[in-house]
DNA sequence: CGGGAAGCCTGGGCGC
DNA sequence: TGCGCCCAGGCTTCCC
């Protein structure tokens, strides 16, 4: 699923392929794919329109296309299965197509295809937050990534610790530390012997930092081969899969040995969801939260 | 206000 | 073979 190394796959690129290149049309082909665009569909494709690609950015798990004068951008977010391709006469149409974008230069197309619709595209005013960067008004509320240069590793950890729930939510918020899913959390819990229950109360300092370095490490590892794919839901924008699932420590692996104690890696339900981690290594607390 | 959970959505996998 | 159910989970919205 896209956390912070396959937005950064995608993101690059999209750098190298839509750069500097104008937008000629754009067929919105299914309306929730651009929801969030509340001036609605036909808005949307107007407004891009003629307008050339000035920039590709990110922080966290969303991603931006500036426009030509600089005061707007594409937002994308791929939510659970959205795809970012650039799509030359050769590829075939694909079901789940939902936006098209052609340009100018008759060159490859840039589609935007997502099987489950939980991601989306739409166009914002880019607005400057403390300090002056421009965000677009939707990204302005969400925290630095680990990998943004002015990254505050105190900042984020004194932020975890004045949360008052469990350590995993509390790396998944994107408010307090951008980036992180599912599958990172759990690799990073793991490289730091932490359970995902701990009260945010009880890690230290030295935890929280050696927690968002596990995290910072594991989606460099990541992004250094193309992401974590487990199915063809996440691909580049060639359509290709990365390989960091041959490297998970936790997620997926139930009942397959931990690499470090032999202990069969465990599943608990999550938040509607699941947490994977080792029953020896990363211990249950007794006051775990819930 | 902050924390927690429901709801959105599709297709693959499973049990019967 | 086919049906119904569960699961994947990022984010928004709603409720307490």
């Amino acid at each position: 699923m896209p956390e912070l190394p396959e937005v950064e796959v995608v993101r690059l690129g999209l750098a190298d392929h839509v750069l500097k290149r104008t937008i000629d049309t754009v067929v919105v082909e299914h309306p929730r794919a651009v929801r969030r665009h509340i001036e609605g569909g036909a808005d949307f494709a107007a407004r891009l329109a003629g307008r050339s690609i000035t920039a590709a950015r990110r922080r966290g798990k969303y991603l931006w296309l500036e426009l030509d004068d600089e005061s707007e951008a594409v937002l994308t977010h791929l939510g659970m299965s959205g795809q970012m391709l650039i799509a030359g006469p050769e590829r075939p149409v694909d079901k789940h197509r939902r936006v098209r974008v052609r340009f100018a230069d008759d060159g490859p197309e840039l589609w935007f295809v997502d099987q489950r619709t939980f991601g989306g595209l739409s166009v914002h005013p880019l607005v400057p937050i403390a300090g002056g960067e421009l965000l677009p008004e939707p990204v302005a509320h969400i925290a630095r990534d680990p990998m943004d240069p002015a990254f505050d590793l105190d900042a984020a950890v004194a932020g975890i610790r004045r949360r008052r729930t469990g350590i995993k939510r509390a790396i998944l918020d994107q408010t307090v530390v951008s980036g992180i899913g599912n599958i990172y959390a759990d690799e990073a819990l793991w490289r730091s012997r932490l359970h995902w229950a701990r009260p945010t109360e009880t890690i230290t300092r030295k935890q929280g930092r050696e927690l968002l370095t596990a995290a910072t490490e594991v989606m460099n590892e990541a992004l250094a081969v193309g992401g974590t794919s487990f199915d063809a839901l996440y691909v580049n924008v060639n359509g290709a899969s990365g390989y960091f699932d041959r490297s998970l420590d936790a997620y997926g692996q139930v009942d397959r040995p931990c690499r470090r104690c032999g202990t069969p890696i465990q599943r608990d339900a999550f938040m509607n969801r699941s947490s994977f981690s080792c029953p020896r290594c990363q211990p249950r607390p007794r006051n775990a939260h819930p």
